[in-house]
DNA sequence: TATAAATTGTTAGGATATTGACAATAAATT
DNA sequence: AATTTATTGTCAATATCCTAACAATTTATA
């Protein structure tokens, strides 16, 4: 059961920043690096890195700093990276078209397997291989295919009730880009993308930023 | 010029979340509310959403609560929602077309004037009337167009060389899907939206979950 | 109209997060 | 081999953020 983390989540939002610019370091062939070398490049403080990196154990090595290879693959196993997921994508409109078609997740281990949406007209068609499947069906497909995640891109309005019904399906993992918050239980993780909020941060530090 | 914000981004990442709780009440036609109550809805405590408020002026009144309409209409304009936002999206790809067809933010007042691309075979091709056209003229169409803000779409390859040429047409906002960090001077403000880092929190937290 | 209830704006206190400093230790240099 | 340099892990100090408390004031009730 979900045992209460004691780590913050102002540090787990830096982990995957670390993990990116980790792989960057090794497509370069960068063997070592410290944390004042790293600060430079990710613009955290060497201090907050340290910190960071410590509260998952002792990664560097003093007058050495941190293998690279060994950091990145650590941060990975941390970020849940050592094993593969399964997805699906609910909401088969142009953005769950679109996040089907994106290959950037298949590179770290995500696969669709199946889009959902309720328009008949939709059944069958294919995204890569990914086929649009009935949502009344939709239950029986998480476990039939150990879905670990699901992503949800339907619109404001079906969100909730889709979202019970993925609960009740057994999943525990949402990734919710419909554009309001979903009330589900404890044990459930929601992670939100909501763009609109996104969009809207930006435009009131571009008009502030001429004040 | 950027005068220094006194407002924190804690703060500011939040009234996105008020402005969107306060259209759904308007839209039940909700005439007031008090902190207590939004704070019911919203999730953050009823101390915490008076002082956010108070750091934009004294919007409530004391034994009356908030009227909804009247802080609807403040956070919008604090948020810069007074005005309407010409847009471009960069880079016609899955995601950007995808975008193209993305009303929610019409909805607030975003205009999505062209689409650009360096592939010839998309050039003319229309999304929703939006067009998309040769990167090589961008600079002319932003300038022409008075373009506000640059949603930025391409892969990460790409992404530093078009922000790039963004900046050199005097673009002052970026809203970034490439997953990388920008180089811009100091006065264009970018927001951007890691999908790849959303996606690993919701590993961490996943796989945190039950250990 | 007088009194009670509700609710804000604001101050102070507490909690959390970030930064600075340094002893401990490894690597590099002489 | 001895000395210098680099760098971590960690503790302490500072800064930031959030919450609790309450006087001031309005609304609602008697």
């Amino acid at each position: 059961m979900s045992e209460k983390s004691r780590i913050s989540m102002a540090v787990i939002r830096r982990l995957p920043k670390y993990h990116r610019y980790l792989k960057e370091l090794l497509d370069k062939d960068i063997k070592r690096i410290s944390s004042k070398e790293l600060s430079d490049i990710i613009g955290f403080t060497a201090s907050q890195i340290r910190q960071d990196l410590n509260n998952f154990g002792g990664f560097g090595q003093q007058g050495y700093g941190y293998n690279v290879e060994e950091l990145f693959y650590e941060i990975g196993k941390i970020l849940g990276l050592d094993k593969a997921y399964n997805t699906i994508i609910v909401g088969a409109g142009n953005l769950g078209q679109a996040l089907a078609n994106y290959t950037n997740f298949d590179k770290v281990g995500f696969e669709v397997k199946a889009l959902f949406d309720i328009n008949p007209k939709l059944f069958g068609i294919k995204i890569r291989d990914i086929e649009i499947k009935d949502m009344d069906h939709i239950d029986v497909f998480i476990k039939e295919n150990a879905i670990d995640i699901a992503i949800l891109c339907t619109n404001k309005d079906s969100a909730q009730e889709v979202a019970d019904k993925l609960v009740e399906s057994g999943i525990k993992a949402i990734w919710n880009f419909a554009p309001t918050d979903l009330r589900v239980p404890e044990d459930v993780i929601v992670e939100n993308v909501h763009l609109v909020e996104s969009l809207l941060t930006l435009t009131y530090l571009y008009k502030s930023n001429d004040e």
